[in-house]
DNA sequence: TTGTACGCGTTATCAC
DNA sequence: GTGATAACGCGTACAA
């Protein structure tokens, strides 16, 4: 079954006109008269025409859709930035194409070479946890794609990136933690190769530091894969537990283990915040539902979404290329409740 | 800035070639001598050629792109049907073009008007909670478009159907309800017109019945919005409990109203299930680290996304129109928790 | 004011 | 075995 529409040559057939005064008429071209336009117009009305996409886009050799990929929609995180992309790019008339990466490098790869062969017109991305090697960006960045980076950025690409202050994310939650009398306070993070670690790690230490507490190794682990799988995470958290000196407190680096590491201290009948305190970051809508509510980090994706696609729509319509690009930092908020302080 | 692909003509040019040796030489043609298919491929894999797709879909008359509405991506079940439809779609060389409906019926019209001139070859969608007028359905119906609706089904459009035994799955829930000892078991549903509020609502009827329990209507409730914002819900619910007779369970009928509930619960200081039992339809990963540990009736969502885009790809594939339809339809399983059991 | 011809990238058909 | 041409739907420079 094929699903077929009705074209300017159908209308100009119909009407004993040319296709090009068909066009022009739609088109409201002032060489065109009241009359023709008129009858040209009520009739494409009642037909219902409209314009065929792929024939502009072939013509114009701009396709009106942009890229998008994020390793997980499933993710509160990434699906409230969705939400923000959107909202800027319907408005400007452009499509939007959702790939997910699942956290893998493979599958990343398949992703990107599939968008550019889609043609799109510029990409947004969020590196896959997996990824260290980036040819397959470097490759369509030197081709002369443009493409905006959010949230999980790749350093060495020289282009528009819109990322989440980490830092002084983790900064404050870690102060907090210290606030409320805790004392050996451990980090759990996503790959340590990524972007995103470098900056929550360095906050953790910079509060630690402000605050005179020496740094301890011990409490500083990764989860390679971000704790996708929940057996990679138990693993890291099995070791973290079975320590002489354990910690009292725990921050978690990603939305995903904030709430494996939760299941996890359940599982172990381990109370929470009075055995173990807990904070993490996480978008989700339902962290105050959690047992005990949670207190997070939360990022302002929806902004972060909107603010990469402006500058996306920037660079795509833009006549020349710009050199100059914009490192754009959102402040990620703190968010208390519960699991953070000591009854 | 524009990005620009190599083409045919290209090779063509620089090989001192036509471009239909050069198109038959990459699509292996029998016609070609081995020596200039080899040179061909040669030189297009060196410049990383590949086939505008656009072009293609202009003369193919398909886009190889199929459309998805859903209300919401940010909804685990919606997110997780996304993932059954693209593990399947990107199999077969399709493309997912997502849109959300965020329940409004402007916004389902506005967003299908867009697919349709994006020329997609077929459609997936769960319609709005708000749509009750499906002219602009029938009418892409009767235009040829190969549509599948999945979860929340237009009855009177003739096409394949996916939906979840939601009548089984709210008469499990309901009796789990009444062998847990709860008597006055109150549904909080979605918008009285859909689809599944019927069923959901005849299966947790059919379990009353089937237990010698009469019917009460002050025990039925509906939110139009399918508790979406947060007001409505809790309007709802006030008026539910200021009643004499008090509910002592609640079956909620949407996985935000199930979250919507249990907060109306937490803010109102009711314990569950102490003061009042919760059951939900619900697919979040976290249910079971909620306050308390959240029975839901969980949906197989990834399975709904896969089988939709089987049929789809089906009837968009078929080379002549089959008139007889598919109304498939999945288990969906209770899973039990804290929150509906009796201490 | 309207029509003709061309090009966007590709492939099928026909000619050599 | 290879090349020329037409066609997909559209917009526009040029011609009338």
């Amino acid at each position: 079954m094929r699903f077929e529409a009705i074209t300017i040559k159908d209308i100009a057939t119909a009407l004993g006109l040319s296709t090009s005064t068909v066009s022009r008429a739609l088109r409201d071209s002032h060489e065109i008269s009241v009359e023709t336009k008129k009858i040209v117009r009520e009739y494409a009305e009642e037909h219902n025409y409209r314009p065929n996409p792929i024939a502009l886009s072939l013509k114009e050799k701009r396709s009106r859709s942009i890229g998008v990929v994020v390793c997980e929609i499933a993710n509160s995180f990434f699906s409230q930035i969705i939400n923000g992309i959107e909202s800027i790019a319907y408005d400007r008339g452009y499509n939007v194409i959702i790939s997910q990466s699942h956290e893998s490098y493979k599958r990343e790869v398949l992703d990107l070479s599939y968008l550019a062969s889609r043609s799109i017109d510029g990409l947004l991305i969020s590196v896959a946890m997996e990824t260290t090697n980036f040819d397959h960006l470097k490759s369509l960045h030197d081709k002369g794609l443009p493409i905006v980076f959010f949230d999980r950025v790749v350093d060495d690409i020289d282009t528009h990136k819109v990322i989440i202050d980490n830092s002084t994310g983790a900064y404050n939650a870690t102060v907090h933690l210290m606030k409320n009398g805790f004392k050996r306070i451990a980090i759990v993070s996503i790959s340590e190769h990524s972007f995103i670690a470098q900056g929550r790690l360095n906050g953790y230490k910079k509060a630690l530091q402000d605050n005179n507490i020496p740094e301890d190794e011990k409490l500083i682990r990764y989860c390679e894969h971000g704790g996708q799988n929940y057996e990679e995470l138990e693993q890291v958290m099995d070791s973290l537990f079975s320590q002489k000196k354990k910690p009292d407190a725990v921050f978690a680096g990603s939305d995903t283990m904030t709430m494996g590491i939760l299941r996890y201290f359940k599982s172990k009948k381990m109370k929470v915040p009075d055995d173990i305190a807990l904070v993490g970051f996480s978008n989700s809508e339902n962290a105050d539902l959690l047992q005990p509510a949670l207190t997070v980090i939360k990022q302002p994706a929806f902004e972060m979404g909107k603010k990469a696609t402006e500058l996306l729509l920037k660079m795509i319509e833009a006549k020349r290329q710009d050199k100059t690009f914009e490192n754009y930092v959102l402040p990620a908020e703190l968010v208390i409740r519960e699991s953070s302080e000591k009854k």
